[in-house]
RNA sequence: GCCCUCGUAGCUCAGUUGGAUAGAGCGACCGCCUCCUAAGCGGUAGGCCACAGGUUCGAUUCCUGUCGAGGGCACCA
């Protein structure tokens, strides 16, 4: 509905600029737009066209957005009932309200396609998430990852894109024997190991270890099941557990080093087998195999991407902490030598979480055992509360969490605010059930009723949403869609304030058409929720 | 020393490919329940968009530099 006007718009425009024969057209395309103020009094839309191109055609800038916009009203176009002159030379655009109303039968239609599109034609993207070492619980870092990663998931989905979600099991290596180490000290009732892990946990899952164990693979296992069941309780799934044993075991490192060896981008040297990765710009090669025989850790990782293109997914997401951001160039490098384009690859660094109470920070510490743990975050507050905190910002910026406030319920916390809307909109179809009040069909609702701000407000919010679906899954920015659910849901609450639907003098054909207004916004509110993986409930 | 991300209201943060008077929540203050959920709505106060240059009709946004914060720079993982 938005889209296909926004076309004609734009399409109007370009042809008024081809018909006054103006110079620039073909060097400025990209930086004519037509935009939405975000102030109302500038109407609609708005275009720039006479702004940018006014000084390479010798023409001031304001008689020039006159005649585009005199040309615009004689076009004929829908909706249109005004264009006018504005500022140093904007040609602001004004639409009749139908352009608005006429939303609402497209959002009931559509209900839960509304904003979908097929942006990702189909293309097989693995999103690789969270993976943290079957080492001990997950905290309240990891949340971060996995809030991201899984809402990634789903907007890349609802774009059309074939998505999976893995997670890559780090089961072997240096961390792995100091953890079995620690378990091991501790059943015995010794302490850990000079560099052991220390933590509480490494005691309460000792002690649940029974006689005879191998605390590695006792070790292992449990750790794996307990990421997995809370991972469960934050409603994030993965398609696969990729284990990193299972991929050696498989003979994946052999056949990865004879790969790059055939291509012809490592080198022997001191002893050991390297990398060219500065070919790819990395700052300096890097070793694969030590002077000992031992391959480094990058290795396997190589060997883990290959395996994921090997699988045949075509554009591949790494999901990081800041704190491997170092590896993304030699990263980048690798999966080029190995023959893939740079953009098959994609590293999206999430910036560290940073913990508050009373104020002072809260370090964690896996090693010391200062653990919050993303269960203990989870039992407080449920997960609904968790996921929004988490993706209510960009990954790019690092962020705060306030233990005091997620863990208080109150309206401090946002997903209170957003979830009553959708309560309340639930709450007419009750309440009408008990009063005997009936909606009729949407064909019967007269949408020119519907000329209040709130509700002209709730429209504009609303149809907002496949543009702002769109941009947050090019930007892999989820937490776009957390801002505009927050937006409607204000809108919701204005509306739902302003204009009472089941009030007595509330007239019929009036609570006809506020009525499917109500029921377009929850299908809006309850669409941008799901690619949150935010619960709707019903009442609260 | 080099690289990455960031610096916006007292606090936590948004800000669509450069647009007009920079927004929200919380906190502070003042109002609103004979009315579908007051976990709500409205209003007031609060800003040198870190700083200095540059690009142009126009910069919070793009470029360079400075300062500050966090993270990273191994034949460790």
């Amino acid at each position: 509905m938005t889209a296909p006007l926004t076309d004609t718009l734009r399409s109007a425009i370009w042809a008024i600029l081809n018909d006054l024969d103006l110079e620039g057209l073909v060097g400025t395309s990209a930086e004519i737009h037509l935009e939405r103020p975000a102030n109302l009094d500038h109407g609609d839309f708005s275009s720039n066209a006479a702004l940018t191109l006014a000084k390479r055609n010798d023409r001031i800038p304001r008689e020039l957005a006159q005649e585009i916009a005199d040309r615009l009203m004689s076009a004929g176009i829908d909706h249109l009932i005004g264009a006018e002159v504005a500022g140093p030379g904007f040609v602001n655009i004004r639409l009749a309200n139908d352009w608005l109303t006429d939303l609402i039968e497209v959002v009931v239609d559509e209900g839960s396609e509304f904003g979908r599109s097929d942006l990702g034609e189909g293309q097989r993207v693995l999103v690789e998430f969270v993976s943290a070492n079957p080492t001990g619980p997950l905290h309240a870092g990891h949340a971060r990852g996995a809030t991201y990663g899984d809402a990634l998931a789903r907007l890349l989905e609802f774009v059309g894109y074939e998505v999976g979600r893995e997670f890559y099991i780090n089961d072997r290596g240096v961390q792995m024997q100091t953890y079995a180490a620690s378990l091991a000290a501790r059943s015995a009732g010794e302490e850990p190991p000079e560099g052991g892990y220390v933590g509480q946990y490494i005691r309460d899952w000792a002690a649940l270890m029974s006689e005879g164990e191998d605390p590695l693979e006792w070790g292992y296992a449990h750790a794996r099941a307990e990421q997995q069941r809370v991972l469960r309780a934050l409603n994030v799934h993965f398609d696969s557990w990729f284990s990193e044993r299972e991929m050696i075991a498989s003979g994946a490192i052999e056949r990865t080093l004879a790969d790059l060896r055939e291509r012809g981008v490592v080198d022997d040297a001191d002893g050991a087998v390297w990398l060219r990765s500065t070919d790819y710009g990395d700052d300096k090669d890097r070793v694969v195999v030590k002077s000992d025989g031992e391959y480094t850790y990058l290795l396997p990782d190589i060997a883990y991407h290959r395996d994921k293109f090997g699988r045949g997914w075509e554009h591949l997401i790494d999901v990081l902490g800041a704190d491997h951001h170092g590896y993304v160039a030699r990263m980048m490098a690798a999966v080029q030598s190995l023959g893939h384009d740079r953009e098959d690859l994609e590293i999206v660094i999430t910036q560290l979480v940073r913990l508050e109470r009373d104020g002072q920070e809260v370090k964690i510490s896996k090693r010391s055992g200062d653990l919050i743990t993303m269960e203990d975050l989870i039992s407080e507050v449920g997960p609904d509360a968790v996921r929004l905190t988490y993706l209510l910002q960009s990954v790019d910026s690092p962020q705060t969490i306030d233990l005091d406030l997620i863990v208080r319920q109150s309206n401090e916390n946002p997903v209170f605010y957003v979830q009553m809307a959708n309560a309340r909109i639930n709450s007419i179809g009750r309440v009408a059930e008990e009063r005997g009040m009936t909606r009729l069909g949407i064909s019967e609702a007269d949408f020119s009723l519907l000329t209040h701000d709130r509700e002209l407000d709730l429209l504009r919010t609303l149809g907002q949403f496949p543009d702002v679906v769109r941009v947050a899954a090019r930007e892999r920015a989820p937490h776009k869609i957390t801002t505009w659910v927050r937006d409607l849901a204000s809108a919701v609450h204005g509306f739902y304030h302003d204009c009472p639907i089941l009030h007595p003098d509330t007239p019929e054909d009036l609570r006809q058409a506020r009525w499917w207004l109500a029921e377009s916004a929850r299908i809006g509110l309850r669409s941008g929720l799901d690619l949150l993986g935010v619960s709707a409930p019903e009442s609260m």
